[in-house]
Formats: structure tokens, C-alpha cells, sequence
DNA sequence: AACAGCGACAACCGCCATTGC
DNA sequence: GGCAATGGCGGTTGTCGCTGT
């Protein structure tokens, strides 16, 4: 929680508490994702309304899928890479449950491991599995053999931490249930695995493990 | 056990587009 | 139509945890 003596103070930057997600959550709900600018002055929280909206978007927004993309996803993402370059947001709109910062980190990862598999082979053999030229500074997609790059893939599902706490579509399921939201229609399509969420109770097994439903007994003054 | 390197991810920054007045 | 406010997008950086040496 920030003391009020902060408020009028410099916006905080850095990552986001626990206590300032649900916060941010609380909020949308009663605004909606619009005017994150009023959003962000009228919550309390010291942020942008711009780090709100980004803290929303990649993590809190509901039916977001967490943990490693899937091969098909992999392989969707190359193809649209391959079409529309680096049109992130266009491309995560493609992949439901998927952000345009998430794609983004990943592509600039699998990027960065293919030029140095590539820098490595052409050491030994210039006719290797190069393709077009050069992209952000390494090369463009669309030749050959991407997404299965042997550990890309190795790590799915592995990565499913969910056990240890509320994930984020726990939360909004419950959140859901107890008023019919339309606006979280998109969610329906999909079907997405239980969010890995690192917020809810990663952190020390002993930490108190929030009750999403405590959250919307909660009345705003408690925040 | 300590350290370095690397991958994955969260978050910020700056620019551009859109919207409202 | 011009301008300011706001939102969206892409690029970049920082941090943390895991793994290999």
C-alpha cells in the first residue's frame, strides 16, 4: 500500500505488488479498461495510468494464458511473423490468451538462440540453415526449421506452478460467477489451462494466500 | 559451494495514432 | 481544422531463477 504522503509524489515504477494488483483488479472492475489515466489517480495507486493499463494487459487480464507457448502457438507465431513482421499486437490477436509482449519476448529469445546457432554452423558450414536477411538486427523468419528447436519445446508443461495458490483465472471465475460479465466473453473460446500465475502465492509458502473472494467482499476503503 | 552465462519474463520508454473538445 | 489528452504499439532494459562449469 502506498502512504498517502507518496501519493502526490513521483509515480512509482518497478514491479508490481501483490497488494497493487488487487488493487488495479478492484478498479477495472468498476471502470472498466478504459481511462486508465482517471483509473490510475482515482485507485490510489501511484502509477501511470499507462503502467496500469500495461500491468492489466500482460498480466491481470483475464483468460491469459501463462507458461510457454505450445508448438502449434510456435508455429503460428513464425508463419505470422512471416506475413506481418513485427506487428506484435496484430499477431497476439491471433493467439488468444496471448500478449503481444509475451510473443515479442519470445520471438526476440528464439531469435537470439537461432543467430547463435546459426553464427556457430556457419563457422562449419556456410550453406546451413540461414534464411532471408536480417531482422531487428538478426534475421527474419520464414525459412525452415524454427520452432522446433530441440529445449524450446522440451520445457512444456513443466512449467505449470499453479499448485501453489490462486491463479488469476481461479479468481476470475469466481469473480465471474457472482455476476454475469459479458465482457469476458472472449474467454469462452478457448480453452485455457489454469493460469501459472507467479503473483498468487509463489512467493514463501507461509505468506498469507489471498481468497479471491475476499477481494470482492472487500469494500474499496480496504485497499 | 561459488560463480558465470543464459533464458524467460516483467516493466519502462518513446513515438505514433486516435479521440474529444 | 487545430490542439491536448489519452491510448496503443514496438523497442529496449532490468531482474530473477535455472543450469552448467
Amino acid at each position: 500500500m502506498v502512504p498517502p504522503a507518496m501519493e502526490a509524489t513521483q509515480p512509482r515504477k518497478g514491479p508490481w505488488t501483490e497488494q497493487e494488483d488487487l488493487q488495479l483488479v478492484w478498479y477495472v472492475r468498476l471502470f472498466g479498461e478504459r481511462r486508465w489515466d482517471i483509473l490510475a489517480k482515482v485507485s490510489g495507486l501511484n502509477r501511470t495510468g499507462k503502467s496500469c493499463r500495461l500491468r492489466w494487459v500482460n498480466y491481470l487480464h483475464p483468460g491469459l494464458k501463462r507458461g510457454r507457448l505450445t508448438p502449434q502457438e510456435e508455429r503460428l507465431v513464425l508463419d505470422l511473423h512471416a506475413k506481418w513482421g513485427n506487428r506484435w499486437s496484430r499477431i497476439a490477436r491471433r493467439l488468444p490468451g496471448r500478449t503481444d509482449n509475451e510473443i515479442k519476448n519470445y520471438w526476440r529469445t528464439h531469435m537470439r538462440r537461432k543467430a547463435q546457432e546459426r553464427n556457430r554452423s556457419s563457422c562449419r558450414s556456410p550453406s546451413s540453415s540461414s534464411v532471408d536477411g536480417p531482422q531487428l538486427g538478426i534475421e527474419k523468419p520464414g525459412g525452415g526449421s524454427v520452432a522446433e528447436g530441440s529445449s524450446l519445446i522440451s520445457g512444456l508443461g513443466v512449467n505449470d506452478e499453479v499448485a501453489k495458490g490462486y491463479t488469476m483465472d481461479q479468481i476470475w471465475n469466481e469473480i465471474v460467477a457472482s455476476e454475469s460479465a459479458s465482457w469476458l466473453s472472449f474467454e469462452e473460446e478457448q480453452d485455457c489451462p489454469p493460469l501459472p500465475s507467479s503473483m498468487w502465492g509463489v512467493e514463501d509458502e507461509g505468506t498469507r494466500m489471498l481468497n479471491p473472494m475476499s477481494l470482492l467482499a472487500l469494500p474499496c476503503h480496504e485497499f
